[in-house]
DNA sequence: CATGAATGAGCTTTCATTCAT
DNA sequence: CATGAATGAAAGCTCATTCAT
């Protein structure tokens, strides 16, 4: 029968023999991964889709994977990755410590923005407790950069007088990060719920400024406010 | 043979010839509902799980709400519904806006923490981008009441001179609601990237005082901080 | 709940209480029962669909008809009578054979045209081997008076000296009804067949003529031809 | 306990491991769908009684055809084929058309008579208005071959003076598969209604008689007859 | 490295029908 | 005469995964 069976059945399918190298099967399995899951989650997502998006097959993932699970953590890690990449090419000058802060404000809210993926693969991985991240041997490292640059600025404006000394950077890290997530992760229901769709620049623009005001009154001493 | 294939034939799922009332059928397949899609979401929560749940059968799921979508539907109504409830119950002292505001605060962390499945659910339906709740003609009025709980004490704040006019309700809403939602539903990645764990009532403490701390910053007037 | 269960699966079906009488409400069945098995076959026509069709409840077909079989055999009956009332009004005039028989053809060819139910059904029946028209006590005796129409006709040609006398009426009966019936109840697969679509009323006045030929050059004596 | 799931569990069912090849699991459940859709329809006829049949199961249909449906369309292309090698291998004396065209005759009505899945798949695809021929690349090529053979006769007949100039193929050929085919796909409503088993050889032989003499009627030549 | 074949359990949904009032 | 409630079986189809080469 030879390829007669698949091609009777998914006809659009046919990939050439031994076209793509190894390393780009992998990796393009690992893109639709992001993409379907992205769009379906964990559960709704199929192995198929993703087989078909990456022009490849269902096999190929257990070859490069070995099961869906482990697909999916790493579909986490390099999302996680690349949110690292991008904040390291963060360049702040903490000797301004307000205006440093009001910068990471801005690239979180906007990363969230223009990366749904981001959001949506954690919201899925929430909705299973957690139990792939646990898997996970890189989740911890991942995190460290983030924290710390929020821990950055904030000594050193503890140091220069302007930020309160009692704020726990995790707190401020936490109170950052909820007010980007929230906003996207949630824009469907808020949406529904408020009639107003959130997806327009000008509801952005205003949450954006407020998030940044309202971190900074959190964290600004009285004399600088 | 398949789980269900046993289910159906075990003895003890046999309930008694009719001895439940319509009333009670359908209310123990919604609770069941919002048991089972709590627990895997919208996609991982089977239509089987919940007629078992529920001591009923498939069938009566789509005798009473039609299909998998609408029950999905009826389950997130019924939750918004409780919120809202419980919400009425909150008696704050208008003529004390910055306390009310602190217990509004306290009341949306709370209810969030003790009420998983709410979070769960939105969870789910914001990984569908809301399709379901579009669907629902009762989602705007769900809303408001949450809303005008805020714009009260906001406006009473602004009358006293004690909370800053230029505040947009919507904001305050949004940042307090951000505040206790994300910490809940992404407790389970954060506390794998923070390497704590965020359902200690200690941490949960820290938090609480924290936002309630940051919302009042937000809100106040230089001279009533 | 009263009422709820449905409206709530089935919004669009509610009927007034009692608003039929029980007349109105048997045929209303059947009516819609003859419609959907038209268009879906006995197999592919579900009760719900017919007593949705009807503006009644699946219960009232049980309570009219005992059960979908039954319900089948009544439409078969119904519409074996109403081609014999069609046929009843046909007037013939048997002095001239000839044109009698063309007149028949005509009628025949003409009829199932014009109610595609008739040959539907009977596909239908055909395909479970007639085991519903077998339960009919009526079975027989609607048959008689179509026979019995192309009898009358052949003796009358055959005493008069223009038709054959070789010619069995079953025959005779059996080659109008097939010419007839095949070019309506396999349409669509001659159609794509051909190439031509049948359904155009060029090509079936082209077959109309071919068969009223066909059949009087089959039933006519040489010198009559 | 459904059927189905007996069938899975019961040790019986089990095949030997991969001991049959792609070939024969694609042809059995090919073959299978003949047998099944001829027996009870598109509709009556279901996967899993297909896929029992062929000794395998359920998803190997899907693997092989994609759906219900295009398994459908298969079978109807595969007995057309049949027709069409047994058609090729008549071998007609052109030189002789009036003996041709008879042995067009007896070859129809006989093929009908000893292939009823060629008769029941079609009425099957009737039923549905002929959707699932129309998705068919191979529908119309399929039934050249059908008419050219009628084309033949005719064509040699009228060049030698004894077939009538006026017929068109399409027609003559429409007439014969007509007589043929109705007799057939119609004989349990006809039995029911003449009071007469049209399967007992007499009649048939009867039948088949008539047909020749009512084709060469039609067409041979007044000086022919 | 890659692929065609196969597997069995699971999914949501619809079926005809019966019960009790 | 009519209806709301319930039932169990079966439908078509998709799931993640494994085998053998």
């Amino acid at each position: 029968m030879t390829a007669k069976a698949i091609s009777n059945a998914l006809p659009q399918r046919k990939i050439g023999v031994r076209e793509k190298s190894a390393e780009t099967t992998r990796d393009s399995l690992l893109m639709a991964a992001i993409k379907v899951f992205t769009e379906h989650g964990f559960d709704g997502g199929s192995i198929d889709q993703i087989s078909r998006a990456a022009n490849s097959h269902d096999r190929m993932i257990y070859y490069y994977f070995g099961n869906k699970e482990s697909l999916f953590v790493a579909a986490l890690e390099e999302i996680y990755r690349r949110f690292n990449v991008a904040e390291a090419a963060l360049k702040l000058d903490l000797e301004q410590p307000k205006l440093a802060l009001e910068q990471v404000v801005r690239f979180v809210l906007n990363y969230y923005k223009t990366h749904p993926e981001f959001v949506t693969l954690l919201n899925s991985e929430n909705l299973h407790r957690g139990k792939h991240i646990a898997r996970s041997s890189k989740a911890q490292e991942f995190s460290s950069p983030a924290i710390s640059v929020v821990d950055d600025v904030l000594r050193r404006g503890v140091a220069q007088g302007c930020f309160r000394s009692t704020i726990a950077s995790r707190d401020l890290y936490m109170m950052i990060v909820a007010l980007g997530y929230f906003y996207q992760s949630n824009r469907f229901t808020l949406s529904a719920f408020l009639g107003e769709n959130l997806e327009t620049p000008e509801i952005f623009a205003q949450w954006e400024t407020f998030v940044i005001e309202a971190v900074l009154r959190t964290v600004l001493t009285p004399a600088a406010l």
